[in-house]
DNA sequence: AAAAAAT
């Protein structure tokens, strides 16, 4: 098995043109593979395990076992399946397989899209592994719930399903990030999962990998209901749905999933607002089996009567507490709940979220089932491969302060790197980039009041470094993995330190170092302490006169630094705790390790802090002002 | 107070 990875698959017909014709008239649109489904496949509720995945929560035991019964690839099948042998058989030659009577036949390898799927492994510059393991091992992790199954430990053992493994070579991957050791076995036994990590920690992988691996293996469901003697339907009946907060995040994630099912039956497929309609409904119409999608235009796309829910076994909610933020929940609950979506029992439901509040715990009631519960160290700032640099500037020189590290920046040789300044405001993105642009620097922006065009142009020209400099609102904080962003500017300091967290989570990436700097002045006092409590724990220098500010700002009130947010989420970064587990909990892995300091939650439970946070808002302005230490009297 | 998201 091990060596699928190394070999690669080996079928014989790649590049050939003669079986166009014949793969475009072979292929089953997936509302119609119902009738050849429904009567060659029995298992049609069995997981790769071949248990039973809707009573798994109480029978499958934690033992590891065989992802994969038996072989998919393109090559003779090792058992019966004599059909095999006809030499026309209707294999692809563009990446894309087929489900046939119930059976994975895996397409053949196509090396146009390969390369644009997984780069050109010949250039060294797209040598983008993804992924720093050493680093990655260090994050904690702690998995809680009944019979939580045993971390996996690579990918092959127990393996995944061969094609899988196979697009996991072409990425590149090597090892399992530690959320994926833990969301594999989970996912693959049939089980919920909630899980509190960030993107980054290759979540999107915790997810696609499991859920493609079992999908390869158990071919598609059959849509209730379906009038197949009707000609074509119009409707899609996706497999998976994933929902994201945010287009970007969204299109990233469709782009994991087309490098991961490539060759393979499942069709990916992305909806999301702001993009031509009637494109993305052509592009559904060509196969809609794994659907990444923002909630509003699929809302909008449910109604047109294009997409049905009724054949969804997977759902995946990422990023679930920025989309509760954005006010998604309405849209969130008619998608999972009002419309023809399998109930819970009936379908797999995995939840990511940065944060567990009240509200998300309660979401996770409705949504989840006997869940294991996940909670993933923060990724950013426990590594300490991102130097953090604060600076004191004022508002009125922020401006020439970014034009000295620009400047610096640029006189270092051959800098290729990418910088990434966040702001607060959408009007300040545009006079930021405009005022960089104006200084002869090559910048671009990206918010959410640009059009969605000009929003992926603006990330095409920074990706490829046509302009190294983006300027952007919270549109771009979380979730977009970027590659070689060597700088992220905090021109303005958000107010919630997650978001922080997340923002200087773009750098750093794939096992490189990184450069953060905050212009902090007393606008961000609010901030401050958790700031220095961060700071600490990630090993940074910690200036003189930060230190002062943050002890003002907690004698100054009653240490209501949260505040500002209103709702104050649960308990710093991944703080989420399994509230089921009463408080202790029973830990995998040691979670407390590389994380004591203060702000964890501290045992107490989890209600309490959630929605209501402590002090309010606030943080004490006005508090002690001549600022004591440090000799700077900035106050 | 701002940002994001269906039109």
């Amino acid at each position: 098995m091990t060596n699928a990875i190394v070999n690669g698959p080996s079928s014989g017909l790649e590049g050939k043109f003669s079986s166009l014709d014949i793969n475009k008239s072979a292929y089953v649109p997936p509302h119609l593979r119902s009738s050849q489904r429904a009567s060659s496949s029995p298992n049609l509720h069995q997981n790769s395990f071949g248990n039973g995945w809707n009573d798994s929560r109480s029978s499958t035991p934690n033992s590891t076992r065989l992802y994969t019964a038996r072989p998919s690839r393109g090559g003779p099948p090792q058992s019966q399946s004599r059909d095999w042998s006809q030499p026309s058989q209707p294999r692809d030659t563009f990446g894309l397989g087929v489900w046939k009577d119930g059976r994975h036949v895996v397409g053949g390898r196509n090396m146009r899209l390969e390369k644009e799927l997984f780069g050109d492994p010949t250039d060294p510059s797209k040598q983008h592994t993804g992924i720093n393991f050493e680093k990655y091992d260090d994050i904690p992790v702690e998995a809680t719930g009944a019979s939580v199954p045993d971390p996996v430990v690579a990918f092959t053992s127990p393996p995944l399903d061969v094609v899988l493994l196979e697009n996991i070579g072409y990425a590149r991957y090597t090892t399992p990030t530690p959320v994926q050791k833990y969301s594999i076995p989970i996912v693959a036994n049939g089980r919920d999962l909630m899980a509190c990590a960030q993107t980054g920690s290759g979540k999107t992988g915790g997810f696609l990998f499991p859920i493609l691996s079992a999908s390869f293996h158990d071919g598609p469901r059959a849509p209730p209901d379906q009038p197949s003697s009707y000609g074509r339907s119009r409707k899609a009946y996706p497999t998976a749905l994933i929902l994201a907060p945010t287009r970007e995040l969204v299109s990233q994630i469709h782009e994991e999933a087309r490098k991961f099912a490539y060759r393979s039956w499942v069709r990916p497929a992305v909806v999301y607002g702001g993009a031509d309609i009637n494109q993305q409904l052509r592009s559904i119409e060509r196969g809609c089996d794994l659907l990444s999608a923002t909630p509003g235009r699929l809302v909008d796309l449910i109604e047109r009567g294009r997409i049905s829910l009724a054949n969804i076994k997977y759902l995946v909610l990422d990023e679930a507490d920025r989309m509760l933020d954005m006010g998604f929940e309405p849209q969130i609950r008619r998608i999972v709940q009002g419309e023809d979506m399998p109930g819970v029992l009936e379908r797999q439901t995995l939840m990511f979220s940065a944060t567990f509040p009240r509200d998300i715990q309660i979401l996770a009631k409705d949504f989840l089932k006997d869940y294991v519960f996940l909670s993933v160290g923060r990724v950013g700032s426990t590594s300490e491969n991102i130097t953090q640099k604060i600076e004191y500037v004022e508002d009125n020189d922020k401006r020439s302060v970014l034009l000295d590290i620009l400047a610096s920046q640029s006189k270092d040789s051959g800098n290729l790197g990418l910088t990434l300044v966040f702001v607060e405001t959408k009007r300040m993105a545009d006079m930021l980039s405009d005022f960089l642009m104006g200084n002869h620097l090559p910048a671009t922006s990206i918010h959410g009041d640009r059009t969605q065009h000009e929003r992926e142009m603006a990330l095409q020209t920074f990706r490829t470094g046509r302009t190294p400099i983006m300027v952007a609102t919270a549109v771009a904080a979380r979730g977009l993995d970027i590659p070689n962003v060597t700088h992220v500017v905090n021109y303005d300091l958000p107010s919630d330190i997650d978001d922080y967290v997340h923002r200087i989570g773009r750098t750093g990436r794939a096992g490189n170092t990184g450069v953060s700097t905050a212009f902090f002045n007393r606008g961000n006092r609010n901030i401050v302490k958790e700031l220095v409590e961060l700071l600490r724990e990630a090993n940074q220098d910690i200036p003189n006169w930060l230190e002062t500010v943050a002890h003002e700002a907690t004698f100054g009130s009653g240490g209501g630094y949260r505040g500002s947010r209103g709702r104050g989420r649960g308990g710093r970064g991944n703080a989420g705790r399994d509230y089921r587990a009463g408080g202790g909990g029973s830990s995998n892995a040691g979670y407390g390790g590389g994380y004591g300091g203060g702000g964890y939650g501290g045992g107490g439970g989890y209600g309490g802090r959630a929605q209501y946070g402590g002090g309010g808002y606030s943080g004490g302005y006005g508090g002690g002002s001549t600022g004591g230490g440090g000799g700077q009297g900035w106050w």
